[in-house]
DNA sequence: CGATTGACTCGTACGACGTACCATACGATG
DNA sequence: CATCGTATGGTACGTCGTACGAGTCAATCG
């Protein structure tokens, strides 16, 4: 029984190799990685979706055996992990200090990491199901600076970080979901207006058809921002 | 080639069968439909979760053959629809009269949306892939109307709309998805105590202890209406 | 120097999955 | 009795995640 890959993996160590290592086949793959697989595997998420991401397939487009992932992965659900954190990454907020404009430091954050995930629309859906990694930490960490420098009272300070967390979550995942439905929305603003007797209103207000999807997020994050400042 | 289960499935066909078939086997299951497949797919889906339900699984439990589902149901995906639709019911508002509370119906129809999906966790991470059924339908024609009643502007109204269902959608899934990490969120606060260096914030507020998800809800969407309400 | 070790690769195999195909059974209709 | 639509389900195929264990090679040690 080996020790296997057991937590630390020491990203330096590689670093030689190269130099170490030019006998053997000059033109085949560089050596399997954590990050090599991570990186191939976004690839594979982002052209073929999330049930594209199979662990054959990983190994293919590695040139390897599939076995070998095993050796840097622990599993399927972890590539899944990594690839969700790689993401979402998220520089610590160096000029986070003394910006007299709040509200847009809180509009440009949550804009930023709607774009991120919607440039990968698979990580939205997984997100939610997954353990709260450093790059969220930051984001909620800013978030809660932010507001509380604004003077937003430390009573409600909780409810408003997870209120702005809920809307950015809600929002992302349903864009990205409904992104992949072209058709299928003509197909339902059809049956609606087939139904309207049903649905009057939201037939009058084209509700389905509205594609201004940056416009609404953005409208929608002031009514909730409206609603948290101190009055 | 059958024309097999062609669109129109009629539930009323069923009703006299109860009186026209009692000679056969009287003591093992009823014969099976629709109905019967999706209420059984929702219980295995309450007790083992979203990898719990095969069609294997759903068959036994149902005393049939695995391929006597396909008759009745189109594949895999079109259980999930249906049982996602099942738990999302909705009455087409009988009292939507002339109710003076706007924000009291609002809110009321929320968290009874809430509460549903929150009674099977599995149902909110399969929402947002699906579909506008007509359950969904009929709430947002709800929330549309009341809106529109309470003086929100029309131009305003779709993005207001939006802003309540990603609201809702948001913290739906993730109240549904912390559910499952008891422990998880325990090892969380103490990773964050002890990176407390980074993240002081939200350690001092406590965010991930915070156990009130009812109590964050409400006020979240106070918040939120807060915003919308017309000045 | 040869033996050992530990890091890494991968072929084979197993059990579980969704479902295509086809044979069957049965009540109603001709 | 023959035919047909409705309904059931056994077998089989291809694909999946991954356990197991045999293999390679460089570095280390006696």
């Amino acid at each position: 029984m080996v020790a296997k890959r057991s937590g630390a993996r020491s990203k330096g160590d590689q670093r030689i190799s190269v130099s170490l290592q030019p006998v053997q086949q000059a033109s085949t793959e560089p050596p399997l990685s954590r990050e090599r697989i991570v990186a191939t595997a976004v690839e594979l998420l982002d052209a073929q979706g999330i049930d594209g991401l199979t662990m054959r397939r990983l190994a293919d487009r590695l040139g390897s055996g599939v076995m070998s992932l095993y050796w840097h992965v622990d599993n399927k659900e972890d590539v899944f992990d990594l690839a969700v954190d790689s993401v979402l990454e998220h520089r610590g907020s160096p000029e986070t200090g003394e910006s007299p404009d709040w509200r847009g430091d809180v509009v440009h954050m949550l804009e930023d990491w709607r774009a991120r995930m919607l440039r990968h629309p698979w990580s939205a859906s997984l997100l939610p199901r997954r353990a709260l990694g450093r790059n969220i930490l930051g984001r909620l960490e800013m978030l809660s600076k932010t507001l509380s420098r604004a003077g937003v009272a430390d009573a409600d300070l909780n409810a408003a970080i997870w209120s702005l967390w809920n809307y950015v979550m809600g929002a992302t995942l349903t864009r990205a979901s409904f992104d992949l439905s072209e058709e299928d929305r003509a197909a339902a603003q059809q049956r609606l207006t087939h139904l309207s007797e049903h649905y009057p209103t939201i037939e009058r207000s084209r509700l389905l058809l509205d594609n201004d999807w940056d416009g609404a997020f953005r409208r929608g994050l002031d009514f909730l921002l409206d609603g948290l400042s101190p009055r």
